[in-house]
DNA sequence: TGGTTTTTAGAGACACCCCTCTAATAATGG
DNA sequence: CCATTATTAGAGGGGTGTCTCTAAAAACCA
């Protein structure tokens, strides 16, 4: 089998991920995590063709792991807990995983998706329309009889995913740490911005 | 007065946001905006002492820009219309400013705050006091009488900034553009949020 | 043991950026 | 018209980053 390595890829990225979370991503030059990791540059590019392909691999397992878990969340049975459960969820696991959720908190354009290989991003493509797909289906359910298709998802978008995340974008940025009663605000929102009108 | 300038600082500050804009505080280099600008670098560093104040020209012209309309919004009498009206404002200026928008859409420490010099720092403390506080007066008026003041200062702040930020962020970053419904879906948003329970 | 394979190790070419510094330029005031 | 002054113009040093390439190291396998 050759040589045994001394850096493995999967720690790289991990090293990756926490240069991300503490510079955003334009601290991750492959000299900045080689030197974060220990290793020489030349083994960084012996894993990864070149930059492009390590932000996307810090992005994509930052994202993999947060939409495996919301999609957990969503399958719920009863729509409105399903929503206001994955609301909870965004802020709880971003207040266990604060570095993999500052790198959500970036956008793709900073990620340099347009210059990404093709392959990482036709998975990033297929998760976000996985995710996409289960969110259609909470939508759908909570759809007020008279209202269109796409406000409704909107909303709900907004409720489960664009507010909770607002909450852990304040905490977060600025170095902080998320309160654990933010779960509880970010459920209530959801909640008040979900449940039929009175 | 000696000669005249071909590049005024407004100008120049001008095409930083747009550089901003398009690819982040990691793209406003001295160069590439004097480039964008089609003047030379001396001319740049001739009004700005260093990169750290070209990037506190940006997000301070950004910012500024932005709370003027919000404080005036939040001015008005009653409160919850105070409240959804500023939110509606949120997205309306993001709607008409893109640039400016996409300029507030990142954080202090990715423009570096820390590097500032002192008096644009101090400059930017006035102007988030300031807002704080027309903020803090909307947020006591709406507490419920058995709330407390914090979670009743946060659930003001999330509706009337960080919501609306996050319908923003949505369609701005990406490269789109807002669409004129967003403007009721965060009003709407906002008094749902606010709203005294039924 | 000796060849094969995988990986480390790091030097070096090239590009870009920050910033300094010196000249040249073009207006104004006496 | 000349001295003054604000500004443009851009060359160049020093630093850092990307990526290539060669050589050595360290395991495995026959």
């Amino acid at each position: 089998m050759g040589r045994p390595s001394r850096f493995d890829t999967d720690a790289l990225v991990e090293t990756a991920i926490t240069v991300a979370a503490r510079g955003g991503p334009a601290a991750v030059t492959m000299v900045a995590v080689a030197r974060a990791a220990g290793a020489p540059s030349g083994s960084l590019y012996h894993r990864f063709p070149g930059r492009p392909a390590l932000l996307a691999a810090v992005r994509l397992e930052a994202l993999a792991d947060f939409q495996e878990g919301l999609r957990a969340v969503l399958a719920v049975a009863d729509p409105l807990a399903a929503a206001t459960g994955a609301a909870r969820h965004v802020v709880a696991w971003s207040r266990t995983r604060p570095d993999r959720a500052r790198v959500l908190l970036y956008s793709p354009v900073d990620f340099e998706v347009e210059r990404w290989p093709v392959a990482e991003r036709e998975r990033m493509e297929r998760g976000n329309a996985r995710s996409g797909a289960a969110l259609v289906g909470i939508a759908e359910a909570l759809r007020a009889p008279e209202e269109a298709a796409g406000p409704a998802l909107e909303r709900t978008r907004m409720a489960v995913v664009d507010l909770p995340l607002a909450l852990v974008r304040r905490h977060l940025s600025g170095g902080g740490e998320i309160p654990a009663e933010a779960e509880d605000a970010a459920a209530d929102a959801a909640y008040r911005l979900l449940a039929p009108r009175p």
